[in-house]
DNA sequence: CACCCTTTGAAGCTC
DNA sequence: GAGCTTCAAAGGGTG
């Protein structure tokens, strides 16, 4: 008989790692039927696949329901083994393990962006995968200034966010080996802090109708800065007169990410001359100045500028120039140079971060940047939620009022009740992490004077009296003595 | 028009 | 680590 001279595969072994075990038995069995010529005969192929598989894989076989069409279908008791031997995939924990993987400390973006992509796999994404890939690496990536660039990115997609990342990795390796070349430390932006602008406020401010904003008469930032958008020189893009449209062939150029390394020489200390730097260009050496407007605005605090790159630096000693603040584009350098001139302009917020009165009012020490809210805290959603039910309860409603009320009920509130809040806040808390990389809560701390708390407001143990009385809401007048007023009178 | 009132909780600062 | 300060929201009142 032909098949005497074959060797049969080993029994399937049902401990261990069940799946290889049959991964490589079906393997061998699927070259062993080839190999006798039975591959055609799908009764007597599923006949040797048991006889072979050995006595456990035929007490598998015996749990198996079929129909009466795929009783004798090969593949459908190959899809059965296959079945029983896969390892069921537990979705939220291979999620959890997706969600939870960062980028390592020497991990490349490229070798991370790969791994998140082979987790995923096993997370069930479906058509959401790119998307959720592209979320992930904006969350785990090591470097605070490179995901606080890639948050500002409207549309960002999985492709973009990979090839800024890319961008950014370059730069840091290139600015790495010139601060060697130059015989300098090497720069550690993975160190780098948001860049906040000192400024001291000039009482001879004006409109400056070239860069939008208020300055000294002379000190315009933009007087030689060519806009990155229209070409033309003396404002910056963010003051372009140009209309939206006539921008679109300079737009598609800013996709070019390329990035030229451009160096401040080391001679630039105080003096009044122009700054001469370099840049380094497919390995040409291309002098360029830094326009006086431009270095009185930046002084020492830019070390390495590249065509969309600059890397900024404490406005310290010259020795210690090279301790970095982080890498920002050109154009929001522009835009930050134009913004730190005019800290009497309320700064249009390119983010739609909202700019407060009272922030404006108190943060006179960095009125440039933009204005981020702390998150809310459990009872600060408590009281949102809540207000509008306790404002129609009073006749007269006082916020101060309304909220002592609140600040009751809430403290009236079971853990559990609380728990909902608690737990949205931890969200959002979370969330304005995640956005605002950067953000501290004292950045918003003005120089308010110590406030004097009254901690008795008179009338609201009238209410606090009226409730225990019964008292209906929308009865509950506040006059000059909150006085109660009858259930009849709507006084409202 | 800036600040007050009033609450709780979180975060930051000072000692 | 304790204790203090500031800011989140709200919108009418106050100087």
């Amino acid at each position: 008989m032909k098949m005497s001279f074959v060797r049969h595969p080993e029994e399937l072994k049902l401990t261990g790692n069940v799946e290889e075990n049959w991964k490589y038995f079906k393997q061998s069995f699927e070259l062993y039927a080839l190999a006798v010529g039975l591959e055609a005969d799908e009764r007597r192929k599923i006949a040797l696949l048991l006889t072979v598989a050995g006595r456990g894989a035929l007490e598998v076989y015996n749990t198996f329901v079929f129909s009466e069409e795929e009783k004798n279908k090969y593949d459908a008791v190959i899809a059965q083994f296959d079945h029983y031997c896969t390892p069921k995939i537990n979705e939220t924990f291979e999620r959890y393990v997706f969600r939870t993987r960062m980028q390592g400390e020497t991990e490349s973006i490229d070798e991370y962006v790969a791994d998140l992509r082979l987790k995923s796999r096993w997370c069930n994404f479906g058509t959401l995968c790119d998307s959720i890939i592209k979320d992930q690496l904006v969350f785990g990536i090591r470097d605070n200034v490179v995901r606080a660039h890639l948050l500002k990115e409207r549309d960002l997609s999985l492709e973009k966010a990979v090839i800024i990342c890319q961008a950014f990795e370059k730069a840091i390796v290139q600015i790495k080996t010139l601060g060697r070349q130059r015989g300098t430390a090497e720069v550690d932006t993975t160190k780098a802090v948001p860049v906040k602008n000192d400024h001291k406020r000039s009482r001879e401010c004006q409109s400056c109708e070239r860069c939008g904003c208020k300055h000294s008469p002379g000190q315009c930032p933009a007087l030689g800065h060519e806009c990155r958008r229209c070409g033309t020189k003396h404002h910056p893009s963010i003051s372009c007169p140009f209309k939206e449209k006539e921008h679109k062939q300079s737009d598609s150029e800013d996709e070019d990410t390329s990035v030229y390394m451009v160096t401040i020489e080391d001679e630039y200390g105080t003096s009044e001359e122009e700054w001469v730097t370099h840049l380094e260009e497919n390995g040409a050496d291309v002098p360029l100045k830094v326009e006086p407007a431009i270095r009185a605005e930046c002084s020492q605090r830019l070390e390495y500028k590249s065509k969309d790159l600059l890397l900024l630096t404490q406005p310290q000693t010259l020795e210690q120039k090279n301790s970095s603040m982080g890498l920002v584009k050109r154009e929001a350098f522009c835009e930050m140079l134009a913004a730190t001139s005019s800290p009497q302009v309320d700064c249009p917020s390119p983010h739609g971060i909202s700019v407060s009165r009272k922030w404006k009012r108190n943060n006179s020490q960095d009125p440039s940047l933009p204005y981020v809210k702390k998150p809310p805290n459990a009872f600060m959603l408590y009281m949102k939620e809540q207000r509008p039910s306790v404002v129609a309860e009073l006749v007269w409603s006082d916020n101060a009022l309304v909220n002592r009320i609140l600040g009751q009920r809430w403290k009236s509130l079971s853990s559990r009740e609380q728990a909902k809040y608690y737990e949205e806040a931890e969200k959002m808390k979370k969330l304005h992490a995640e956005k605002y990389p950067w953000w501290s809560a004292r950045d918003n701390y003005g120089k308010k004077k110590k406030r004097i708390r009254r901690k008795y407001h008179p009338g609201f143990e009238e209410y606090d009296h009226a409730v225990q009385l019964g008292a209906e809401p929308g009865t509950f007048n506040g006059t000059d003595q909150y006085r109660l007023v009858m259930p009849s009178t709507d006084s409202r």
